[in-house]
RNA sequence: GCCGCGUUGGUCAAGGGGUUAAGACGCCUCCCUUUCACGGAGGAAUCACGGGUUCGAAUCCCGUACGUGGUACCA
């Protein structure tokens, strides 16, 4: 009997969503959900410095946006309360004293100042290693080197400590990644981390081990930064709980910045034009606003659509995937180990693809959002759903459904006339003098009849309808884009198209 | 520097000893369309490099290069 699966996001509070954190989100939710067990979200919030108002509240916007809904957290309870690791501080020292006691770990007493004296030492020396480990422990001030009671003489005092594990030389660590394989590990190369900071916090190394058994949790996935401690991890779990009680891990790819290299910031994000967070971030200190991808005008389907595949893949030609799709096919070992550029252009497609797929009336309310945040108000349904179903084809973003239906609301505010200039004489201009007269007496105001009017006129006139179809699809949307002008102009109606056939026809005067 | 991980077209990628090395995005050409899109047809890679192993390697092994992550009382 295997035991349930239980998996962990664990984000800490300190600003916006990544989209690299998304990923790992919907990793560990579709491998949950495809194997029954439970999504759990505990909240590291252990370094104080980096706390941000807000942020805790934003994840889980984040989250709920995306449709990943967790079945334990600080929000959602569950019977390994509490998920905020701030209020588990308690715990951790016990588990530290524990390895102290069992001469795992040591007290250190070693300022800030001492430390960086100590690399600077270590850097002059020529060492390969700067680290705080095995060859240079005996030298500083801890209870490794001191006497008993000269440990208990400082503990005594008050004297600001850290508990840092003890990891001995000439051993291996070994490990097999779920999507790497096996991992080996020279302690040689492993420093002393510290597990217990001088504010009593745990460090994430301790507090992930801790949680992570407390918490019954049976995989864990996270970020490939996180690989280089991972045999700090495994050793405290041997040292504490037992190898057999370990989750499986399992080592995402990075997700990289599209130009030159390196993880994707949110510096990237800014420089290039498209969101790295999901949805819009206030900075609470500085009030500066990150867009997300949630108002930029992405989809959530498509989001985390575009997520999932950026890394993993069915192995099959399917592209497009319901969250209910990627949990029946995602499978661990088909997820990449190298780590993928994200490409925006291809993210939009993925949103077009999405809003093509969906029925409107899923995203309907954010167009109508989006229109009225750019001045359109008064939006009657049926007519909202008619322009939407007309000028979806060419959206690949929600707001696209703005710049591409405006006009079917209001009178386009700028008239390309140049594109008509050149050609423009007085026989067209005579001719949409008489479109207007005609059309003010047209009986049916519906397509084919307009279009049958049109063509008349042009006729009658000796002209060509296609070189009068510009001129009219101008007149009415501005420019040169918009569905069929015969559909514009019965959609607007008799009074508005007229409307700006006139004042357009003022114009090239 | 040291340690770990990675490397198939511009990008995402299939492929795990014998294939004409899939497909998608983007780009270009053409068709459709009296606009722009949508849709359709086509074009562009010898798999980082060098050695092996093998009758045969993108696929296995070893080096090298390059990239990337870590090297905090941050996660």
């Amino acid at each position: 009997m295997f035991n349930k699966v239980r998996v962990r996001f664990a984000p800490s509070p300190t600003g916006g969503l990544h989209l690299g954190g998304v990923r790992t989100v919907l990793y560990n939710y579709l491998f949950a959900k495809k194997h029954g067990g439970d999504f759990i979200v505990r909240v590291e919030d252990t370094d104080q410095a980096r706390f941000v108002e807000g942020a805790e509240e934003y994840i889980f916007k984040c989250l709920e946006w995306c449709g990943l809904v967790p079945d334990e957290s600080v929000l959602h309870g569950g019977e390994y309360a509490p998920y905020r690791q701030s209020e588990r501080k308690a715990t951790y020292r016990q588990y530290a004293e524990q390895l102290v006691k069992d001469g795992y770990a040591y007290y250190a007493f070693d300022t800030p100042e001492e430390l960086d004296a100590m690399r600077e030492r270590l850097k002059t020396k020529g060492s390969h290693s700067l680290q705080y480990d095995h060859s240079i422990r005996m030298e500083m001030n801890n209870s490794l080197r001191l006497l008993p009671n000269e440990t208990q003489e400082l503990l005594d005092r008050g004297t600001p400590y850290v508990i840092r594990i003890k990891v001995n030389p000439n051993e291996f660590v070994l490990f097999t990644d779920m999507i790497r394989g096996d991992i080996e590990f020279d302690t040689n190369n492993v420093d002393d981390k510290v597990l217990l900071k001088a504010d009593g916090m745990p460090t994430y190394h301790l507090a992930v081990v801790v949680d992570d058994y407390l918490m019954k949790i049976s995989h864990a996935f996270r970020g490939e930064e996180w690989l280089p401690s991972a045999p700090v991890h495994i050793l405290l779990w041997k040292y504490l709980f037992g190898l057999d009680a370990m989750p499986q891990w399992a080592h995402l790819p990075l997700i990289l910045k599209p130009d030159g290299n390196g993880k994707l910031s949110k510096r990237d994000a800014d420089r290039l034009g498209f969101p790295v967070y999901a949805m819009d971030w206030r900075d609470p200190k500085s009030s500066e606003l990150t867009r997300g991808f949630k108002e930029i005008g992405f989809l959530p389907e498509a989001f985390i659509n575009l997520l999932a595949v950026l890394g993993w893949n069915d192995g099959t030609e399917q592209e497009i995937f319901t969250l209910d799709e990627l949990i029946e096919k995602f499978s661990i070992d088909k997820v990449h180990k190298g780590g993928a550029k994200f490409d925006f252009e291809k993210a939009k497609w993925y949103n077009q693809e999405w809003i093509k797929k969906l029925p409107v009336t899923n995203y309907e309310l954010r167009i109508k959002e989006h229109l009225q945040a750019n001045g359109i108000l008064n939006i009657e349904e049926e007519y909202l759903l008619k322009v939407i179903e007309l000028v979806k084809d060419r959206c690949t973003l929600l707001n696209d459904f703005y710049t591409q239906g405006a006009f079917f609301f209001q009178a386009p505010p700028t008239i390309d006339t140049d594109s008509v200039k050149a050609k423009w004489d007085e026989k067209k201009n005579l001719f949409f003098t008489e479109l207007v007269r005609g059309y003010q007496f047209t009986p049916v105001w519906e397509h084919s009849e307009l279009e049958r009017e049109f063509k008349e006129i042009a006729s009658a006139n000796q002209l060509k309808p296609g070189e009068l179809m510009l001129p009219f699809r101008i007149m009415l949307v501005g420019g040169k884009f918009g569905p069929g002008v015969f559909d514009i102009a019965s959609m607007i109606g008799k009074e508005e198209t007229i409307r700006r056939i006139e004042h357009s026809l003022s114009l090239l005067q």
